[in-house]
DNA sequence: GAGTGGTCTAGACCACTCA
DNA sequence: GAGTGGTCTAGACCACTCT
């Protein structure tokens, strides 16, 4: 009958979800336990294991062990979002993407650059400034501080040819990485890399990357508020 | 030794993410099969199962039958950031919550709206402007388009005492929502209402929520771009 | 056609945590 | 102490998709 069938899981996620969502089982209520739905369902307690698991991965329940299994009182939304590679991002567009070094030097960072490379006082790192283009025209202005100690190949690459972001993500791949968005009012200097008037709206990524606990790279990735959307994916079930 | 043991596949999960990282398994690569994953470290098929799946739903690896296993090539980054009900967020920061609404009416929406709510031509559509304070200052400016169609109850409600958001959380919860984020300068009237100056930047969160397919309503979340920071969670392993 | 992942089952043991 | 979820196993069948 349907097209995507063929996963029992799938079907008891959902209708242990409609029951959710038609109150049958109540925002904060208790729900049966695995092995009474898997009688109920007919299926093996593992098959209903999953199904919950999922639902508690996606916040829709809550599970501990001897309290049994709760319908969230006070949901929360989450909303899953990609930060690809510019280069691709740019290119997936159907746009020519074109790269610029703006400036490589390695020097002391300041207070919030230090603090969030958690380096010691005292200790420089490597600055680098670069200028991401779709078809001529500035997408994105990346500032960005590597911990040399974290990664010293990058005291031997230039940046001429790659941006870091590019050179970390193949250097370095899945890493693990926090993110902080916010909206903030272009600078002169900003306004001019990204061809907008001073206090035009920026909206600012920045990403704190580690490996094995250190953190080897911290950047701020500008773009101008007027074109840029973030968007997030998926549904529930 | 370890304090949070007690779980085979993560053990596996992350002798295999360290592989990754490690360029024993390089980007693009394939690596071993399930079964003989399993044998090596002396598990069931199952477990090294759903570690790789657990690797996979992370971007680290992607999987097709009889294709096999490979890393991936280009990872792609991806943050899961939480969207949480106003009043939550602004009480988990130990400030006080107010609200005030600004504006309920049954109106015809504007090209925009009626397209995001896809309603069809000539239907009204019920419209709630209001203000979430914290601590006295406002934090965040709602405006709202609700499909009463898909929402009939919500004809009956003033939202004097409670906020569209609170209201829908509770009425309809666990629909599945998509979100977007963007940067954008105030307006006179936003200005006004968040008491910012015109021009000053702003963090937006578009939300559309839909239940059985259908648009229940569509939101625009303004925040002051000088306090307001979202965060995502999480590594990968 | 054949190889690989995707899922299900039945049973088992364990870990956590509530009463 | 006892009830619940969390996980593992061994075996099985199936679905997809590459060659």
């Amino acid at each position: 009958m349907s097209v995507q069938e063929g996963a029992r899981f799938r079907d008891v996620k959902a209708r242990l979800l409609a029951r959710v969502r038609e109150r049958i089982y109540a925002p904060g209520a208790r729900i049966p336990g695995e092995a009474e739905l898997a009688e109920e369902f007919g299926c093996a307690r593992a098959t209903v294991s999953r199904a919950l698991r999922e639902l508690a991965e996606a916040g829709v329940v809550e599970r501990r062990r001897k309290a049994g299994t709760r319908v969230v009182a006070e949901p929360v939304r989450e909303a899953t979002v990609t930060v690809p590679l510019v280069r691709a991002q740019i290119e997936a567009r159907g746009q020519a993407y074109r790269y610029a070094l703006l400036d490589r030097r390695i020097a002391m960072p300041g207070a919030g650059a230090r603090a969030r490379l958690e380096l010691p006082p005292g200790r420089k790192a490597l600055h680098v400034r670069c200028l991401h283009f779709a078809d001529g025209a500035p997408w994105q202005y990346e500032d960005r501080w590597i911990n040399l100690e974290a990664a010293p190949r990058a005291r031997r690459e230039s940046f001429a040819g790659i941006s870091p972001n590019e050179w970390l993500v193949r250097e370095l791949p899945f890493s693990d990485a926090e993110h902080v968005f916010h909206a903030l009012n272009a600078g002169e200097a900003e306004a001019d890399f990204l061809g907008v008037r001073p206090g035009d709206a920026l909206f600012a990524v920045e990403r704190r990357t580690r490996l094995d606990g250190r953190v080897i790279t911290w950047v701020r990735l500008l773009h101008p508020g007027a074109s840029f959307r973030m968007v997030s994916r998926g549904p529930i079930a």
